[in-house]
RNA sequence: GGGCGGUUAGCUCAGCUGGUAGAGCGCCUGCCUUACACGCAGGUGGCCGCAGGUUCGAGUCCUGCACCGCCCACCA
């Protein structure tokens, strides 16, 4: 063993040696019938790891290695998500650049074409989990494209189709004109634009006069089927139901009163396009206005005479049509927010198309029920309140996509009209006979799939042995934005599939900022790759970085934080060496004899409950807080500088209960860094197993009595390396400790008595003076009194020591 | 426009049900003490965002304010 410990070599080895040996597998090491099951949010096949990942996986990783050494079968399923828009995207761009497009090679050769490419370059990300440490059972691992996936798909698309849930309209629906399909609300992203706002007179049919609106998109008065105002605003109550005329079509179309008109916005009065905005299709809905389509799919103007202009070419056109006739008020400047699509960053418009859609009431109620009662809790409490009103104000589900990428959808059209769900896909049709059938091209929403994972990949609809087994499972681990598009998903979907919830808990994790707090983003370069301290420091230390950062609100990534995890796997070695080489030929074995002994076993279970806690309540920063202190300041600063020169003399139970204190020791921070303890581990003496699934400590209070033990000779330690006076210690013991730990005789400078006496002044001085308090003394707990005039007791004696 | 969170040492952050401020890093001073200089010991450093209130006592509870984030939202 080398003093310096290098993680470079140890840890591959130990990665490769675990998962040869079937340790990462299902139910490794399993010593009761509980099971304890977290599925890996799967990434995108073709996603690489982010820091995102590195911490969630880490997380994940703690609680299963935890639980398998407490003898629980564990799983922990992996896998990847098809995403069907971003990896449809990613291969229209390739075909982009190679002077094709997707249309011109047609969907069947585009399929196959995604799937030459994802067999080439897709999967990446188990590997990279596998260099975190990730005891993950990679030879469970899933696709959402799988053939036995895409049953479960169908047939849970079908169940819901049978209970009538599914149906399909003809909405208004935000529509990405790069990928040609409508995408969910949840899928735009709004970004801030610059745009100029312009102000259109529309004058009245009849009379003289008439009403100026404000719009940003002139191009789509081409569809304005109506003017609303509110119905309060005295400035036009003389205009309701009088009608005026679109420019350019000269259409007359009437002015309609409705509550959604802001009349502080713009001049009050807004043009309709029932076709083009979500709002004007909820009022021209109500208002009984006609619906034109001025746009089409790809973006560009499809209006009588446009056909072909885009919206900008158009745009300028209609400009100058009103500016000529002076109907062109004002143009300003004007910054608001646009939607645009979250994978191509084109602008969103919002096209009437009909799309199948999902009921969320009956779906959405047990799920909310469930989580009222906290069969499902979310961490922290904040998110839990989130996820029950999100389910609560769900609104019907979006599940088609006009993509090629993704599960085609179940439903079939025969050629009298009649519509089919089926899986398998059926012969005839189910109401004439008919065998021509057509099925529906569009395909089934990402997310659809997605909230199938911890059933699909158990082999449902099937009754397998794994659903039976690890389902229900126990704890998922996301980030904050997938409580809506997947986390409920699964929960409602698992309590109408299986009358079960999936899981009983939900971490929501830190997002990881970059160090100077903007988010970390590959088109900013603010990014890190998780593998670049993987290899700098190690995964061990990566690992303990990123949960010692952890928290339940965003966190700035911190190298500090993994060189401090290096740092603890190098202090770990070293103590190892000192105690295996003192301990050749020596058997593990609990022998306490000297109070440093009962001591440190005594701070072992303390410190082993504490983990147990903070990891029950998934608080991994204090965890690792614990861990730390435990091995620097209790371990090796006073337990191994105690009893070192008993190792060197030769001292049967003191090398025996290093050894087993040793092993105890590494075992609580196995879960935490996983592979510098199973290294030092496999230098124990007669090693029969793996510390990965060897027993977690159990608890042991035999030397409770002595956890404060060593209070009374830190104080003197303290005392003596600030002052250089020397305080009197009773017990033969802590006079030895004393001695052994701070050598006295080795003591160089002389210290500042005086220094010391002064702190010491002034604290006598505050602890007088709250005693002197009577209302304190009369209204404060007695223990905190009691507490006082103890510390004002010590101060005082050491004062005396120090030679007042 | 709603909702949530934050503001504590130079930096990054802990501080649970109120008891008189902590950690890591940084900086300064000693130490190459036969496990570790990726170490040991000691030290410097804080009107706990601002203003009120409750209390014997307030980073900790209440009210208001100021900034800073994030999420959601149909203001043309």
């Amino acid at each position: 063993m080398e003093p310096l410990y290098d993680p470079a070599g140890v840890e591959r080895r130990w990665q490769e040696t675990w998962e040869a040996e079937g340790l990462y597998g299902a139910g490794a090491g399993r010593r009761r019938d509980q099971s304890f099951v977290i599925c890996i949010p799967p990434p995108n096949v073709t996603g690489e790891l982010h820091m995102g990942h590195a911490l969630n996986g880490a997380m994940q990783d703690v609680l299963i290695r935890w639980h398998r050494m407490q003898g629980f079968d564990t799983l922990w399923q992996p896998g990847y998500d098809h995403a069907g828009i971003s990896t449809q995207n990613v291969v229209e761009k390739q075909l982009v650049a190679e002077g094709t497009s997707r249309q011109e090679v047609g969907r069947e050769a585009f399929v196959e074409r995604t799937w030459d490419w994802l067999e080439r370059t897709g999967r990446t990300i188990m590997g990279q989990y596998r260099r975190l440490g990730a005891s993950v059972d990679y030879s469970r691992e899933r696709f959402t494209m799988d053939d036995e996936y895409v049953r479960s798909v169908m047939t849970f698309f079908v169940r819901l189709w049978e209970r009538g849930w599914i149906y399909r309209a003809n909405r208004i629906v935000n529509w990405c004109p790069y990928h040609e399909t409508a995408i969910s609300d949840l899928e735009v992203e709004h970004v801030e634009k610059d745009d100029t706002l312009y102000r259109i007179v529309y004058p009245f049919a009849e009379g003289d006069g008439g009403l100026t609106i404000a719009t940003v998109r002139p191009s789509t008065l081409l569809g304005d089927t109506g003017v609303a105002v509110h119905p309060d605003d005295p400035r036009y109550a003389h205009a309701v139901g009088r009608e005026v005329i679109v420019p350019v079509v000269e259409r007359r179309v009437p002015v309609v009163a409705d509550v959604r008109v802001e009349p502080e916005f713009g001049t009050g009065a807004v043009k309709v396009t029932p076709g083009h905005d979500p709002m004007d299709f909820e009022i021209g809905r109500d208002h009984a206005l006609q619906t034109l389509t001025v746009i089409g799919p790809d973006g560009r103007m499809v209006a009588d005479g446009f056909e072909g202009l885009t919206q900008q070419e158009a745009d300028e056109r209609i400009l100058a049509w009103l500016e000529e006739r002076g109907r062109l008020e004002s143009r300003e400047p004007y910054r608001h927010s646009v939607g645009t699509c979250e994978r191509c960053h084109s602008r969103i418009e919002p096209l009437v198309s009909p799309q199948w859609w999902c009921r969320m009431d009956e779906l959405g109620a047990p799920a909310i029920e469930a989580l009222r009662e906290r069969r499902v809790r979310f961490h922290p409490e904040s998110q839990h309140r989130f996820a029950i009103e999100s389910l609560e104000q769900a609104p019907d589900w979006c599940v088609s996509r006009q993509l090629w990428w993704g599960h085609q959808i179940p439903v079939w059209t025969c050629e009298n009209g009649h519509q089919v769900s089926a899986w398998p896909p059926p012969e005839a049709c189910a109401q004439c006979g008919s065998g021509a059938l057509e099925r529906d091209p569009d395909v089934l929403d990402t997310w659809f799939s997605s909230a199938l994972w911890p059933l699909a990949t158990l082999g449902w609809p099937d009754e397998t042995p794994e659903l039976d087994r690890y389902y229900p499972g126990d704890v998922n681990v996301t980030a904050r934005e997938i409580i809506r598009l997947w986390e409920n998903r699964m929960i409602f979907s698992g309590l109408f599939l299986r009358g079960e919830v999936p899981f009983t808990d939900v971490i929501i994790t830190s997002t990881i900022l970059a160090a100077d707090g903007r988010r970390m983003s590959k088109s900013l370069g603010t990014g890190i790759d998780p593998m670049e301290p993987i290899e700098a420091h190690g995964a061990d230390a990566t690992r303990y970085g990123l949960l010692k950062i952890s928290s339940t609100q965003d966190v700035r990534y911190s190298v500090g934080a993994i060189e401090e995890g290096r740092k603890l796997a190098n202090k770990l070695w070293n103590v190892a060496r000192l105690i295996l080489q003192q301990t050749e030929g020596v058997e593990p074995e609990t022998r306490p004899s000297a109070l440093e002994e009962r001591w440190i076993l005594a701070r072992l279970d303390a410190a082993r409950a504490a983990v147990e806690e903070a990891w029950s309540r998934f608080d991994f920063s204090a965890a690792t807080s614990v861990l730390y202190h435990l091995t620097f300041d209790d371990f090796c600063d006073w337990y191994a500088e105690a009893v070192k020169s008993r190792l060197y003399d030769g001292d049967d139970d003191a090398r025996s209960t290093a050894l087993a204190a040793l092993e105890r020791l590494l075992a609580l921070l196995h879960p935490l860094m996983p592979h510098v303890t199973e290294e030092i581990w496999s230098h124990l003496p007669d090693r029969r197993g793996r510390l990965i699934v060897a027993a977690w400590p159990e608890p042991d209070d035999a030397h409770a009595d002595t956890l404060t033990a060593l209070d009374r000779v830190q104080e003197a330690a303290r005392v003596f390396r600030r002052s250089g006076v020397r305080v009197e210690l009773e017990g033969e013991e802590e006079q030895r400790i004393f001695s052994a730990v701070v050598r006295p005789e080795r003591q160089s400078a002389a210290g500042d008595a005086e220094a010391e006496r002064e702190r010491l002044r002034t604290e006598i001085g505050r602890a007088e003076g709250m005693l002197a308090n009577e209302r304190f003394v009369a209204n404060a707990p007695a223990e905190v009194v009691e507490g006082e005039r103890a510390k004002l007791e010590r101060y005082r004696r050491e004062l005396e020591l120090l030679g007042a």
